[in-house]
DNA sequence: GCCAACGTTGGC
DNA sequence: GCCAACGTTGGC
């Protein structure tokens, strides 16, 4: 028995967002095309939680919660044509992408910037900050903390002090 | 829309 | 296995 792993996860909130997980409380996390990400979704255990990020956005940052319902199982786009993600060198029998299932938890207290990420003590380290084009990344808890407390201590502040 | 950073592909 | 060319991500 090993300890619930925290991850982030990026996703365009104009092809989709916390907003649209809300709605449907349940959805795959399809359309994964990067060794490193899909290697992280396949290391996803069913009770993990992960942050929802919303990259391409204006402002972009951390929106919100979600948890993994479903452990990696073949993206079912991959072998489709008419799909974005369509990958003609993936074989049925030996699918190439992975995908989760993952369900709303909550939307954060308070949207957290990625600009305020940045200026935050102790996470300097955080993968988000150091390789930016990683769509699927760990969380170390001590960072999943910290950017908790962001998201309830920055009210004040976003209210102008 | 631009561009930097980085991942992937393919020629050799 | 190297590396140049190319494609994609993602911040701005």
């Amino acid at each position: 028995m090993s300890a619930m792993a925290y991850w982030l996860m990026k996703s365009e909130p104009d092809v989709f967002s916390l907003q649209d997980l809300r709605r449907r409380t349940i959805a795959g996390w399809d359309g994964v095309r990067n060794f490193q990400a899909r290697n992280n979704l396949r290391r996803m255990k069913r009770g993990d939680l992960a942050f929802f990020y919303h990259s391409s956005a204006n402002p972009t940052g951390i929106a919100g919660i979600m948890e993994i319902v479903r452990e990696a199982y073949p993206d079912p786009t991959q072998f489709d044509p008419t799909q974005d993600g369509f990958d003609p060198s993936s074989k049925p029998e030996s699918p190439r992408w992975d995908q989760v299932d993952v369900r709303f938890v909550r939307e954060l207290e308070r949207f957290v910037p990625l600009d305020e990420l940045r200026t935050r003590p102790g996470l300097e380290k955080m993968v988000l900050l150091n390789n930016t084009r990683l769509s699927v990344q760990p969380v170390e808890a001590p960072e999943w903390d910290i950017v908790l407390l962001c998201a309830r201590a920055g009210l004040a502040k976003a209210n102008g002090e």
